[in-house]
RNA sequence: UGGGACGUGGCCAAGUUGGUUAAGGCACGGGGUUUUGAUCCCCGCAUUCGCAGGUUCGAGUCCUGCCGUCCCAGCCA
């Protein structure tokens, strides 16, 4: 009954990449179809990469297909396994398990002995020009490009420097191999592309068994197709790369031809998405770490608190298209209301404490409250809130001069405590700085919870927590990262100068002691919803995330 | 000035082989329920599909031209 989760109901609206597969099956070209998800692990997978994790391991599920996930560590300079760790646990949090495992490592072999027919079938030669002189040789984007000198160099000779660099007989840079295609095609990328260079340097899995390593056009392709990729989905920019993708395949002795499709990759308002700048980030100590809950990682979101269902809906909301976008934070922090909702048992704490003192209830006691967990689910059970004399409200929810239609505690007014009774305002005290310090009310008895004058109405209710009872907690509240909506948008301003300085605040909170013996994450009712730190969190001190606010349509009103 | 793509309401995005009343979500506005100003529930929200022509009984869907945006000159992926 109590279905927690809304995750992958939504209806699946049809987007260009389904079509195909669909076609596929019902033309009888492919019988069941097998994708993957290829990071190269160099960094920490982002909410851009759930998209396309989402869209691999999703499709093929839907079509009772298979999907690998492969690193493509075939550059050993920027690739380290902590990140294939992180990687890992990122796809199986995301709630996707692999067929295989796959390292584009494994295939160096298949990879060197294609590269080897190339040379064979005089369709690769051995540069010597140097990268600078290869630029010049290339041409641009309007004029055509020239023959290097050593495009006609016997077969021979290539596949003698070509083993000889295999074996680590030259220095970095000294050659590279390059695939003889079309040095006038309007298609940069076909301009006999390189597709092995010089590495003397150990690699993470192959050790020093090599000291060629090949590009990734060449070796993308072959592995997809080793692999049995039927489609093999990936980004815009790749969408130039698609016809050396093809020639590739199409000139070796391989049967497999993969279908590349490629899709617009995912933007977010006020944030940045690319391994490359959150690294700086990183390294740069301008945020805790690949995990740190303002960071726009799977690893921080997690630890933020988003559940992994709130994601894959969100990949589903956005759809799949080849239109480049910018998709509001909104859209997110949405699903995960909507998951968190249905989800998240209720809880009461003070962010911003003021103390209330119930006049007419007796001094050193302590009464108990039963409240719902959850107010559509009773499935989820009671908690026992206690209150004393002394408790703590919302600072927000007193105003001594309240603003129209504002429904909390004011002079003269009376509100409710929720889960407990209605409490009438009787006077307050200041400090030297005509600073409200504390409240006086007085309950109403009848109003109690359960009794039968609890059904009352009153305009407001608000939340407390018992002064002796509540717990001190450290919450960190977290903003958008970066204060303007693109932070790459300006060209002559580096994206670090828009960081927001408030994307971080820590208060001390009040918080009901029943959360803070629960565990886990919750929604302290019309504040938010909360989760303990697994970084940081110890049973001595607790330290809590806020996920995200709860929908607020008074503060928007601009009535505070 | 080369090549490759994209352009449907504020933001995403569906739109079968051209037939029409242009899905859905988010946002927004209005109303109802509510011991969370939350949730939930109604209702509203493009005579129009970047622009201009053309073909057709009929075009967002076909043709032509134009405009705008993005990507490509790593021995990165």
């Amino acid at each position: 009954m109590s279905q927690h989760s809304n995750s992958d109901n939504n209806p699946k609206t049809s987007h260009f990449i389904r079509n195909i597969v669909i076609a596929d099956i019902d033309s009888g070209k492919h019988k069941s179809i097998k994708t993957r998800f290829p990071p190269e692990p160099n960094g920490f997978l982002h909410i851009g990469h759930a998209k396309a994790i989402c869209l691999n391991f999703g499709l093929a599920a839907e079509f009772s297909g298979l999907t690998n996930l492969r690193f493509d560590d075939t550059n050993p300079c920027k690739e380290e396994e902590v990140y294939a760790r992180a990687i890992e646990k990122d796809v199986r949090w995301l709630g996707f398990d692999w067929a295989e495992l796959c390292h584009a490592s494994d295939y160096f072999s298949d990879f060197y002995n294609f590269a080897v027919e190339l040379i064979e079938a005089g369709k690769a030669y051995v540069e010597e020009l140097s990268a600078d002189e290869m630029r010049e040789y290339r041409g641009t984007l309007t004029t055509a490009g020239r023959p290097s000198p050593w495009r006609e160099r016997p077969l021979e000779e290539s596949l003698d420097l070509f083993k000889r660099m295999r074996t680590g007989e030259f220095e970095d840079g000294r050659f590279v191999l390059r695939a003889k295609i079309d040095m006038a095609s309007p298609n940069i990328k076909m301009r006999d592309p390189t597709i092995y260079r010089i590495r003397n340097i150990t690699h993470q899995r192959t050790g020093d068994e090599w000291h060629i390593y090949p590009m990734y056009d060449f070796a993308h392709c072959i592995s997809d197709a080793l692999e049995g990729i039927t489609h093999s989905l990936c980004t815009l920019e790749f969408e130039d790369h698609r016809p050396l993708y093809d020639w590739v395949l199409d000139n070796i002795s391989i049967q497999a031809h993969p279908q590349q499709i490629e899709f617009a990759r995912l933007n977010l308002d006020y944030t940045v998405m690319s391994k490359r700048r959150l690294k700086m980030l990183v390294d740069e100590g301008l945020v805790d770490g690949w995990d740190d809950p303002r960071m726009p990682t799977l690893a921080a979101m997690r630890r933020r608190g988003y559940p992994a269902a709130a994601i894959r809906n969100f990949a589903e909301v956005i759809g799949v298209t080849k239109s480049e976008s910018i998709i509001p934070l909104g859209v997110l922090e949405n699903e995960v209301r909507n998951e968190l909702n249905a989800t998240a048992p209720r809880a009461m704490a003070v962010l911003d404490p003021l103390k209330v003192v119930l006049l007419n209830f007796p001094e050193g006691e302590t009464e108990w409250f039963e409240a719902a967990r959850h107010p559509q689910d009773e499935s989820m059970g009671t908690r026992r809130i206690p209150i004393t004399r002394e408790i703590y409200i919302e600072r927000g929810d007193f105003m001594e001069q309240p603003v129209r239609k504002y429904f909390r505690l004011k002079p003269g007014g009376e509100v409710r405590l929720r889960n407990a009774f209605i409490v009438k305002f009787v006077d307050l005290i200041k400090d030297d700085n005509g600073e409200v310090i504390e409240v006086h009310c007085e309950l109403d008895p009848q109003t109690r919870s359960g009794m039968p004058e609890s059904s009352r109405r009153v305009k407001g209710t608000i939340h407390w927590v018992s002064a002796v009872h509540g717990v001190p907690t450290e919450v960190r509240l977290y903003d958008r990262l970066f204060n303007v909506e693109n932070p790459l948008a300006d060209k002559d301003r580096d994206f670090r100068e828009f960081i927001n300085p408030d994307c971080l605040s820590k208060v001390t909170a009040m918080v009901e002691p029943s959360f803070i013996e629960a565990g886990g994450f919750c929604q302290f009712e019309r504040v938010g919803y909360f989760c303990h730190d697994a970084q940081d969190s110890t049973k001595e001190k607790p330290v809590l995330n806020r996920t995200v606010s709860l929908r607020d349509s008074w503060a928007k009103r601009g009535n505070k």
